[in-house]
DNA sequence: TTGTAAGCGTTATCAT
DNA sequence: ATGATAACGCTTACAA
């Protein structure tokens, strides 16, 4: 291995002297600093990025911590946002949590806050109030985070205004029994509604009935306990063949991927989209332009949401001296027609 | 920050016996490591990462490196590779590389090989012996790795075979005119095919067109430059209207991502799938099981995958003494015959 | 069985 | 404008 030393050596001048070359600082005249890099180069030197960062406290390294990656919607925003970070300079490194609660405190604890300037963090069971501990002092911006008084900066999916958008698009195409697919009635009847991503959702959902004049049962929710393809496919048959949600004619799914594989699951029975029932998600990922039919989505701007993201972290980054109340931002969205909600 | 200074202190002993406690060297006698283990938990003692990195060279992480995070083939092998990773008690961090080779170095010089003791590399644009001088000395295996003669361990898929099934399952059920859609004729005429993966599952083909006597022209392969989703939907057209290609009837896509959008694309032609042409896939993503029709595909076996690359990673992490000849493995697969290639 | 002390390669604070 | 020289927090011979 080639450390400063070896530079310093080669070039005829201290350590101290090649830390500030390197890293362009004003004191070293443009001379020295050029041959000094001329000699790093040649070589082959690289800074030693745990002496440094034990040093300074700082890596160049943005983590991003993701409850899963193989599915569509949470694999795209990690590559949004790693293709945001690098735009900015920095070193996206990306952790799967898969939603445990251990895992999401190892990473943490173990790496993200040790190696990275900040994290970018989606919490599935971690509190508010934990996640400060956890977080060693260092910035963090949390991804659709629910929290009443939040201790960080986060930015949001338009959820409340985008599920709203979806129902009122399946009511203005004409459809009469419209049903959300995800979230449970009990939740709507308890009212623990704007404590999550879900809960959200449906406040959305309810703004549009309401604004149609529809009156809202238990027939217009369908639980999906697990948000995973089978269990989706498998909702579909169910729903069909259920008293209560007969003479169904639009779906709201909660995410694109239950509405791809409840579609599925529909196809299974029969049923043609949209001919019988007109069909719209959540998300817009990639695939569900490429379904047969394809699916009317809401979609997040994805790039909007990373820019927002490692715009707001990397401020804190930075101007370490900030603050002030938290900030909550709202990606972008856009509605989305296709096949499935094309009615004649 | 609470060190392990704060934590001998507390515990009333020196830093050197916390070290040694806190990684259960035998040396020190069970009583004092309990109560040593106690007083760090009570005082949320974590080791510092940068600090042991430095001195020990070893930081219990993993890094894999991919190309696209965003397409569901590499994100799905990125979380069977973390799920592995984590099981064998190492964290996980994933980068992107986005097929540049700037980002490949960079992401090998600046992070992978100085945070990692090890790492996963699927290298698009980096020699071999590049590699070598980028690792640092630090173990690697490759996934896919083509190159004549190895410099480090490799696990590929099953390129050759899984192509030869795909197409002898097209012939067997009664396919007479064929076309493997991403390679290219020029390729195969230019025999530059042991040399990469798509060369690989092209010898394939020519093993299944060769044992059933069929004669290979320029209409058995549609060439793709970029296996986006988009140019394959196009490509659907283009062969259609193409008279080349006159009387297909059934097509091997190089990939599920060009199969499902290909089908699309059949899809916006009126062509029915399997009726008019059959079609396969390969990779076995998530996907592939919820189009309508489902479709056919060669599945490699990600858990396998992931398990054996892990575990040679691990091996050389572990034993660092070893070496010999690079080993090169193949991860399973098994060919899933769905509704694109049913006939009646 | 435990403590002492010398680094690991940087960066930052002083001097010069 | 540059050079000595302490840290940073941990690991690991070696000494006690």
């Amino acid at each position: 291995m080639v450390t400063m030393s070896d530079v310093a050596k080669a070039a005829g001048v201290s350590r101290a002297t090649v830390s500030y070359a390197l890293r362009g600082d004003p004191r070293i005249t443009e001379s020295t600093a050029k041959k000094i890099r001329e000699v790093a180069a040649s070589l082959h030197y690289n800074a030693n990025l745990s002496a440094r960062s034990l040093r300074s406290g700082r890596t160049g390294i943005i983590g991003v911590a993701i409850f899963e990656l193989d599915r569509p919607y949470p694999s795209e925003m990690s590559a949004a946002m790693s293709r945001e970070i690098a735009r900015r300079g920095y070193q996206a490194i990306v952790q799967q949590t898969s939603s445990s609660k251990d895992n999401e405190i190892a990473i943490l604890q173990k790496v993200t806050s040790q190696l990275c300037d900040g994290m970018i963090f989606s919490p599935a069971q971690v509190a508010d109030e934990e996640l400060r501990a956890l977080s060693h002092g260092k910035p963090m911006v949390l991804l659709d985070d629910i929290s009443p008084d939040p201790v960080f900066d986060s930015v949001n999916t338009a959820c409340e205004d985008g599920a709203f958008t979806a129902v009122r698009h399946l009511i203005n195409i004409g459809c009469k029994h419209i049903v959300a697919i995800g979230p449970s009635y009990e939740m709507l009847v308890e009212d623990r509604m704007a404590t999550s991503v879900v809960g959200r959702r449906l406040l959305g959902c309810l703004r549009a009935f309401e604004q149609s004049d529809i009156e809202v049962g238990p027939s217009n929710f369908l639980h999906l306990p697990k948000w995973d393809p089978e269990p989706s496919r498998a909702a579909a048959r169910a729903m069909l063949e259920s008293a209560r949600y007969q003479g169904v004619d639009g779906v709201f799914c909660f995410t694109d991927t239950i509405a791809l594989s409840f579609m599925r699951g529909l196809a299974d029975c029969g049923v043609r989209v949209p001919d019988d029932i007109a069909m719209i998600g959540f998300d817009g990922i990639s695939d569900s332009e490429y379904s047969v039919p394809s699916l009317s989505t809401i979609r997040t701007n994805l790039d909007d949401l990373a820019h927002k993201t490692v715009d707001l972290l990397i401020r804190h980054i930075e101007n370490e001296g900030d603050d002030g109340a938290p900030q909550r931002l709202t990606a972008d969205y856009e509605l989305i027609m296709r096949e499935s909600t094309r009615r004649r």
